[in-house]
DNA sequence: AGCACGCCGACT
DNA sequence: GTCGGCGTGCTC
């Protein structure tokens, strides 16, 4: 009998963007890829009765399904595999998230590749003039044309078509050039970003003080190898130039640098700091880019070619060839946890990558979140230290005033009014800090008790002015004012509280000679609208600023002197266990605006409970102490970070689909817990805070373990069984582990 | 998630 | 008589 290649085909076992968690096997297509069959090949598969762009994870000798029903890949998209790096921390993240391996593929790539476009070899059209035209053409009327024209004679090699309507011209101007014969288009083959050539750095780094300079050292010691470590570092204490001079030696050794920073901190001033800095491209990755240039950069990033990249959550995906470091910049910010999907935490997926990569991995931030912090005092991170704030004048004291039995306009106490009045008279300015936008929380017949509500959410409806509307924070639904009480009818209806939009009326009344600012989603919708502000305000003249937490995160304010927060018992008595430490580390970050520069700053906090032990606290000792003393009582009750939780979301809008369902998953899990022994804690089913929102029913169950594995264990086991539920599939649920916020 | 099939109400 | 509502089931 002739030997023949005996190897049978092979199975190829693919992922497919769909929710469903496992593999589909094919057979492979008449002609292979370049590199062959294996893991990390992009192909286009049929599935039911469409099309769509899978990865092949596995190859298999035979598929459990008779043969029969399998069905060939269509084609094979890219010669080579998808990086291998980019590959593992897809699989790491779904397998930790629980979630589908093929969905989280597809999230992770750029838009471009999930579409099915190819990788490499990609083409730019650019417009140029005709070697053939005419050199003086003549436009007649036709001055766009001439513009035009005119314009391309500045850009011999051509600009592209987006660049073309950037200036103001239409694609109509574009195509009557090109009828005419005077411009053509010609393809030309992106091609990588000069690499560095002569000096790594454009400007020279600045001196460091001699904290600084230790950290750096400290950093410098350890290039090679997994080293996590935490950088504690006050507002204003120079971090990014620890992490710039960081970069620079990784890059310097030829490695590549990931930069992570919160979604609010990736501004315009940043991203030029970094390349003011650097000879070799930095990139960046933010929404503003188009999914071309999206591609690009995990291309450039993919090849090596990249030493810089910079971006927000999602830029923890990008494939690194050679990857040097990755630093988490302000790493207890919330937009580093998707919240909803697949619901990943980019700080954490950061930590199992270096140690993956066995790079370094540095987490920044003034206000470290209490599971990093925990690690640092524990000594599973290296714990650094910046104490010294730049201005050199220690951070201001919180000074706490008493809400309760005092007059108040537009929120505020008329020892704060005062402060304020003072303070513009000394020329400077003040930030007033309030936790609301619109005019006023809700309104209220001043007859009968009655409160606008939401119809479909259980939640009041916002008060707005600008315009005037009653609108519900929590879905898009939203009503014309009412003219008189909708229950009794009287016309006393009163708004109730204060929202930014009501402070700034009442600022701008007390001091009419003086520019408010108000800053929050609703006053700078329009994309450009908030860096305009900023820059406004960085000119220095004295002024008031009022504004949400978008105010507090991030932004040099050197002239705002005195800050004062409307009122912060937000977190204070909140069911939710890490609402204090959420509410601190805001206080703190709002409180750090104030003196950054020459002038020391004051910070004025209005409470109704000035008393109460953790807000002395963080009054007294700062952040840092109350941070301490809260582990204690996390260690205490067993709380994150001294277990781990995972939360089963249950929503419906049928009440009695949701709760059956979770009462079903809870009941499963008793059980096997029960027969299991295992540790696993599962509480629940509970309806979840605000349990009517966008007329669904919320619930939630939710499971805690000591240990991670324990907890793993049990998530996966409760995901198989809502996988093959029936019931399930009749409503939404979705796990989320190491939850953020329980709402 | 898509995308079919399938079986009951108001329309040209 | 059809268009179309969303319940149920399947995707290698």
């Amino acid at each position: 009998m002739p030997r023949t290649l005996s190897v049978a085909s092979p199975i190829l076992r693919v992922a497919l963007p769909s929710p469903l968690r496992r593999l589909f096997d094919y057979l492979p297509a008449a002609s292979a890829p370049a590199c062959g069959w294996q893991p990390g090949v992009r192909v286009r598969v049929p599935f039911g009765r469409r099309e769509v762009i899978g990865v092949v994870i596995e190859l298999a000798e035979k598929s459990e399904l008779p043969p029969a029903q399998l069905r060939a890949v269509s084609e094979a998209l890219d010669d080579a595999s998808l990086p291998a790096d980019w590959l593992w921390l897809c699989r790491f993240t779904a397998r930790y998230y629980q979630h589908s391996l093929g969905d989280t593929l597809a999230h992770a790539m750029p838009a471009r590749l999930r579409q099915g476009h190819p990788m490499a070899g990609r083409t730019q059209t650019l417009w140029r003039r005709s070697p053939t035209a005419p050199a003086e053409p003549d436009f007649g009327r036709a001055t766009r044309q001439a513009e035009l024209w005119a314009l391309l004679g500045q850009h011999p090699h051509g600009l592209p078509g987006r660049a073309i309507s950037a200036h103001g011209f239409s694609h109509d101007t574009l195509t009557r050039l090109a009828q005419k014969g005077l411009i053509e288009p010609h393809d030309i083959t992106l091609t990588a970003p000069a690499s560095p050539s002569g000096h790594l750095l454009a400007t020279p780094a600045l001196p460091l003080n001699r904290e600084q300079a230790a950290v750096l050292s400290a950093l410098h010691e350890k290039l090679d190898g997994f080293h996590p470590c935490l950088i504690e570092g006050v507002t204003g204490s120079g971090k990014t130039e620890v992490y710039l001079q960081l970069i620079e030696a990784v890059a310097t050794k030829g490695k590549q640098s990931l930069v992570l920073v919160p979604e609010i901190g990736l501004t315009p001033q940043t991203l030029a700091r970094f390349r003011r800095r650097f000879n070799v491209p930095v990139l960046a990755l933010h929404s503003g880019l188009t999914d071309p240039e999206r591609l690009d950069v995990w291309e450039a990033a993919a090849s090596g070619r990249a030493l810089i990249i910079i971006g927000t959550r999602s830029a923890i995906f990008t494939p690194l060839a050679n990857p040097g470091a990755i630093i988490v910049d302000e790493e207890h910010d919330g937009s580093y946890k998707q919240q909803d999907g697949l619901r990943y935490h980019a700080r954490d997926l950061a930590v199992a990558r270096a140690h993956h990569h066995q790079i370094p991995v540095v987490l920044g931030s003034a206000t470290p979140s209490l599971e990093s912090l925990q690690r640092g005092l524990d000594g599973t991170y290296r714990h650094l230290h910046l104490i010294q704030r730049a201005s050199r004048h220690p951070p201001a004291k919180l000074e706490l005033t008493d809400l309760r039995h005092q007059r108040r306009q537009g929120g505020l106490l008329p020892s704060a009014i005062k402060a304020i009045k003072h303070t513009l008279k000394a020329g400077k300015q003040v930030l007033i800090f309030i936790n609301r936008r619109g005019f006023a929380p809700t309104l209220a017949c001043h007859a009968c008790g009655w409160m606008a509500e939401c119809g479909a959410c259980d939640a009041r409806m916002t008060l707005h002015r600008q315009p005037p509307l009653l609108a519900c924070h929590h879905c898009d639904s939203r009503r014309a004012l009412p003219d008189a009480c909708p229950d009794c009818g009287s016309g006393d209806l009163r708004a109730l509280g204060a929202g930014t939009e009501r402070t700034e009326e009442t600022l701008q009344g007390l001091f009419p000679n003086t520019t408010v600012y108000r800053i929050d989603r609703d006053s700078t919708r329009r994309k450009d609208s908030f860096e305009q502000i900023i820059k406004e305000i960085q000119r220095g003249e004295p002024c008031l600023l009022v504004g949400t937490q978008m105010l507090a995160k991030g932004h040099h304010l050197p002239h705002v002197t005195l800050v004062v927060v409307i009122n912060a018992d937000g977190g204070l008595y909140a069911a939710d266990f890490r609402a204090l430490e959420h509410s601190a580390q805001l206080l703190e970050q709002v409180a750090g605006r104030a003196g950054r520069a020459a002038d020391p700053g004051r910070v004025l906090v209005q409470t109704l409970h000035p008393d109460d032990p953790h807000l002395s606290q963080l009054a007294e000792h700062g952040y840092g102490a109350l941070a301490r003393h809260l582990l204690e009582e996390r260690r205490i009750a067993q709380l994150p970070p001294f277990s781990f939780m995972a939360l089963l979301r249950v929503e419906s809008p049928q009440v009695d689909a949701a709760t059956t369902l979770a009462q079903e998953a809870a009941h499963y899990l008793h059980e096997w817990i029960h027969t299991q022994q295992s540790p696993v804690r599962c509480l629940g089913p509970v309806p979840a805070p605000m349990e009517r929102r966008q007329n669904r029913y919320h619930l939630h169950v939710m499971l805690s373990a000591g240990k991670r594995s324990q907890l793993h264990q049990a998530a996966s086991v409760l995901v198989q069984w809502l996988e093959q539920s029936r019931e399930a599939r009749r409503v939404r649920w979705s796990l989320d582990i190491d939850p953020q916020s329980l709402t």
